[in-house]
RNA sequence: GGAGGGAUGACAGAGCGGCCGAAUGUUCCGGUCUUGAAAACCGGCGUGGGUCUUCCCACCGUGGGUUCAAAUCCCACUCCCUCCGCCA
């Protein structure tokens, strides 16, 4: 959520900014406007209200001292408080238009986002190959690598398509043998790569409809998730959800900030606006297990924040020795709640293609608006801001694996950061 | 799933339907005293909103209701604790 007060004080200013990402002028001056109406009616009810308890209290006293008047103050608050009845009643409809209004802008792009409509706009940023730094050029790929992961996957029997399918429907993929374990591995090789400075979290899968607000999931991307409505629970997208409200309603002193958590978690996308498209392999699927980086910072703060969760992404990718590139994504193609994001992409020689495999933000302040997480300083108490990345998205990235770890033989070279997790195995081969 | 108890400020803990946004204690901050510290004493100490005011309004788990007036009464829900049942 946007901060209303400064929408009031710069709504020009704020138009402008919101049209970069695609926002009518309208949307904006509309707020602008219910908020004007808002306060109109506000004032009229808190004044009704301010007189009924003026004279309730004069009803309470007249009682006490057996005043005759007290039949007349009673009766007369009485259409006081009527009036205030119907007064508040409508206030509180032109309030709550103006949240559900007010909760549909999306954040204010960072001026460093670059312009741009789409995703075609995007700013490749750099480039990283293993090697690079020693100055060998971008990888020459091999023909064992350009094999596609779905047909090495099915080869080797570590991905079972057909199965996943068969239990709960197409993009659900099922991991088997060698292939499952190198999904586990993954997981606990980027959660203790964070150990340093994230605290591990093991939250729920599922979240409240009033979790899923927080983080700008709800209400605009109702279609994007899988929901339990007998319940009011929702499958989570991305562990982003519950560590955004891990402190919700809270105060936190500023002098522990930042508060920094990682946490590794199965993903649910329906990926409804996406039907039919990369549906081949683990290119676009409804579940998939990620690791999470989070931070509730100061507002100072945020760039060390943004900064340290991009390097532990690169550093992640530069670890298992896959091929990527940066992104930094345009005003038009940011999410709702996003002031900044910039996304990694890694390279993968099987499909020939660049996979989004992490999304590190900036949220300014508006989840920790929609949240209610503060921080108290000497200045008083103020909204912190919010940063996360994926850290990484494992689906891709076993595809990105299993296609550039293919060797000759047909067998896959595991990365060696991998391998302690994998009981010092270096190769996948099929089971014999 | 069944029975009972509870939910109030950072914490603990009061609160006959009528100056209760809330006693009291602790913590914390400032001051006095002290060579310094402790103790003692004095003062301060919730969060929002309103044409941001020695003014007004909201907030005592959440949402409704009764009333001129609700932290206080009624209803529903949520969460926590105890016991019983069931179960990885």
């Amino acid at each position: 959520m946007i901060d209303l007060a400064q929408l009031r004080r710069e709504p020009e200013e704020v138009a402008a900014a919101l049209a970069r990402r695609g926002v009518p002028l309208d949307h904006v001056r509309e707020v602008v406007e219910m908020d004007v109406e808002h306060r109109r009616l506000l004032q009229e009810a808190e004044s009704l209200r301010a007189r009924v308890k003026e004279l309730s209290r004069q009803v309470g006293e007249a009682r006490r001292t057996k005043d005759p008047a007290a039949e007349e103050l009673q009766a007369e608050a009485r259409r006081w408080s009527d009036e205030e009845g119907v007064a508040r009643q409508r206030t509180d409809e032109v309030a709550a238009e103006l949240r559900s209004r007010l909760l549909l802008l999306p954040n204010i792009p960072s001026p460093e986002t670059p312009e741009g409509r789409d995703e075609s706009e995007n700013v490749e940023v750099r480039r990283w190959w293993p090697g690079m730094e020693e100055g060998r050029p971008a990888p020459d790929y091999t023909e064992a690598q350009r094999r596609p992961h779905w047909e090495i996957g099915q080869e080797l029997s570590l991905l079972d398509l057909e199965t996943g399918a068969k239990l709960a429907g197409s993009m659900f993929p099922l991991f088997r043998g060698d292939g499952a374990r190198l999904v586990r591995a993954l997981s606990a090789y980027a959660l203790d790569s964070h150990r340093d400075a994230y605290e591990e979290i093991r939250p729920p899968s599922v979240a409240l409809t009033e979790t899923m607000m927080s983080t700008g999931h709800l209400p605009k991307s109702a279609d994007d998730m899988y929901e339990i409505p007998r319940d009011d629970l929702w499958l989570i997208p991305t562990a982003e959800v519950p560590l955004t409200s891990l402190r919700r309603g809270e105060i936190v002193e500023s002098a522990d900030l930042p508060l920094r958590y990682t946490a590794a978690t199965a993903c649910f996308r329906r990926e409804a606006g996406a039907a039919g498209r990369d549906t081949r392999g683990l290119l676009r699927v409804h579940e998939f297990d990620k690791v999470e980086l989070f931070a509730y910072c100061h507002p100072d703060e945020w760039r060390t924040a943004f900064d340290d969760v991009l390097a532990r992404a690169e550093g992640l990718l530069r670890g298992l020795g896959l091929a990527y590139r940066v992104l930094d994504l345009c005003a038009g193609d940011l999410g709702t709640s996003s002031a900044r994001t910039v996304d990694l992409e890694v390279y993968s020689p099987g499909v020939d293609r660049w996979l989004e495999v992490s999304s590190v933000s900036w949220f300014r302040d508006f989840q920790a608006r929609r949240a209610n997480v503060r921080y108290r300083d000497e200045s008083g108490v103020h909204f912190v801001h919010t940063v996360n990345g994926s850290a990484l998205a494992w689906a891709r990235i076993w595809a990105a694996i299993v296609e550039t770890g293919r060797q000759a033989d047909g067998t896959i070279e595991v990365p060696e950061v991998l391998r302690g997790y994998l009981g010092g195995q270096s190769v996948i081969a099929a089971r014999g």
